[in-house]
DNA sequence: AAACAATAAAAAAACGATATATTTTGCCAA
DNA sequence: TTGGCAAAATATATCGTTTTTTTATTGTTT
């Protein structure tokens, strides 16, 4: 089904080995995971000869997964050239930003506004799963973890989860995809200074205090910190 | 390139027969403007060999087109049992109401008050050539004029146009192409009653005054209002 | 002699046709 | 009537051909 190919990124193909997935389906979580590592850097030109090779996939598949992955902004396609990963700059990542902000403020006031109790219980529940997963899997130097990569979406999804739309869900969970790859180029070095935690821990509240004015300021705190340091990265 | 496939969505291919293009681009706007138009019925079958035949053209092309318009929520994949133009309802229609309003009152108002002396020119020009053109190319019962939709959407599109986030801009375009369907879907034997022009026009005095208040919420009614009629349409 | 242009050769992408795997449908038996 | 099996239809994947683009080499001009 194409929504759970969208909406699931990392946590995709679970235990299940052989997969009952499509071949475009497994091409495109594999490509959209290998470029929003940064494992395929910004710019680089993806050859279908060299992809079917090293993902054991036709090429068929490997230009529909190409196709897809062209709307979410991770490829770009040049006519009658071929596709290549998109391209980052400071320009782009200040639009994600800014826009991230606009569309998860509202889905953040209108979630406040309509949530259940039942939503306030996986608010809390994402919250206390995320504050216990180490956020690098070295403690001396920072090394990402996907476990911690993984709850952490979860829990930004979470508390705007009940803004009664799908379509608006559907584009924040987008523009997060887009701004984990530019956290990830950007090397992540300055990150284990801030407590990150407390800032998690102070959302919920709010959310739970259903204080929308004092959620969406700490929200969008949240965000433009990150947001300078991944610029300051971006600039050297 | 792909930004020119994406973004214009009926003006394409104009006076020159051979085009440069590539066929799978060719294939993404047709079955686009079949599909928006309502010529393609939602939940209709799309049988890749029908299509191939219909539009002479190969099957690589078509399922990287369909793929395309996956993204854009105009058909929906069915792992292992393959395309269908996607399905309408009401809920789908109110979230699609909804989250529209939201996204351009944003971009509305970051419009105004970034909008240069240009944009402005833009607007008024936007709207005057728009009230040049009927509604309807029959004078006694409507039939839809696809210069005035194209004129319509500009319009539109331009009043946003300035809203700093080319992100925000291409998923406000994303949803007016979704709206039209319904719209087009819905007979839209109601319309000619309202002065759809003095709209356009209450709406573009209220940007050139740069009164984002008033501009927000007559946008908005003009939306709301045209959703009803949609929606009286749809219950029947 | 160096730089630019033109042509040719090689590489890559787009397309279309064929083959394989999956699903659906129809029929027969229990 | 229902369950299972088989056959047909349909979708997905691979492969080979054609067209386009890029690069390299050679020739010409300044």
């Amino acid at each position: 089904m194409q929504n759970e190919i969208l909406n699931e990124t990392g946590s995709a193909a679970p235990s299940d080995s052989s997969s009952p997935e499509s071949l475009t389906s497994r091409a495109y979580l594999r490509l959209k995971q290998d470029i929003i590592s940064g494992r395929l850097m910004p710019g680089r030109k993806l050859k279908i000869e060299e992809l079917r090779r090293q993902y054991d996939i036709g090429t068929s598949p490997i230009r529909e997964a190409l196709s897809l992955l062209t709307s979410d902004h991770l490829v770009e396609r040049w006519d009658q050239r071929g596709f290549r990963v998109a391209n980052v700059s400071e320009g782009e990542f200040s639009e994600l930003l800014k826009t991230r902000c606009w569309l998860e403020e509202r889905a953040l006031r209108e979630s406040i506004a309509n949530g259940s109790d039942e939503w306030e219980e996986r608010v809390v529940l994402a919250n206390h799963r995320l504050s216990r997963i180490p956020r690098s899997e070295a403690s001396d130097h920072f090394v990402a973890n996907a476990k911690w990569e993984e709850a952490h979406k979860h829990f930004h999804m979470t508390i705007i989860s009940e803004c009664g739309s799908s379509i608006l869900l559907k584009f924040c969970k987008q523009l997060y995809d887009q701004n984990i790859r530019y956290r990830q180029l950007s090397g992540s070095k300055a990150y284990p200074k801030r407590d990150i935690a407390d800032e998690h821990n102070a959302i919920c509240q709010a959310v739970l205090a259903r204080d929308a004015n004092k959620a969406a300021t700490l929200l969008i705190d949240h965000y433009k910190n990150t947001g300078t340091f991944v610029h300051s990265e971006l600039t050297v």
